[in-house]
DNA sequence: CGAATACATAGACGGATATCTATATAAGGA
DNA sequence: TCCTTATATAGATATCCGTCTATGTATTCG
């Protein structure tokens, strides 16, 4: 059921639980322990949201014995973002490097 | 209680109706009406809509007599997909054209 | 093997939200 | 002034979703 429509991803992004834990593991691989050891919810909570995350393809998921390592999937989100911004800011000037650096 | 941080803006984003919505008053000034006409849903709903695309400043609004008319504010959409792309993205290339951009 | 650790899944529950109908408000025209 | 048009608001309802506890599954270690 993974999606990859501009819904979804702004669905996944729509929870602050979520955008906290997407900060944490933005530039590292944590484990699911990891981030519930500085995030004030349950384990099981974090794995709801994990999933979440990797419906939408926001996450990196590696697994290592007992434990499993996430990070956020940067490009995809990058892409996602462009995505946004090409469909409701076509005019904008940020819209505009944009659209330049991509044809370069 | 107009809120302006990357959670109110995916909660915005975070809905099919809303959406379309966006889309169609992207590059244009629809009245509510049309946009009534071109969407399956009652006029309440969209008002609906537009009240919370208005809280999360998405949207432009500029009354002309009976009617309101609304479209996409295109530079706050574009602020906050680069918001999203500096928070969850800051090594992606597609951020790093955005950075540079910006130093122009 | 048995216990402990790490994570995912199931199910329950309460609060948020998308939609509708009905109605209020306000502007324009007859 | 009265009726029509355009939009917003109120209230009801059903569904979605975030959270929790309880439990399942798999891996590691003694």
């Amino acid at each position: 059921m993974s999606n990859n429509n501009p819904v979804t991803f702004a669905k996944a992004l729509a929870d602050e639980t979520r955008q906290k834990i997407m900060g944490l593991c933005c530039c590292e691989w944590l484990s699911v322990n990891q981030i519930v050891e500085q995030i004030h919810v349950s384990q099981p909570t974090v794995s709801h949201h994990l999933a979440v995350l990797r419906e939408a393809r926001l996450v990196k998921v590696r697994e290592q014995g007992k434990q499993t390592f996430y990070t956020i999937n940067q490009e995809h989100v990058a892409f996602c973002c462009g995505q946004l911004m090409l469909k409701f800011a076509p005019e904008a000037e940020t819209t505009e490097s944009l659209k330049s650096a991509n044809e370069i």
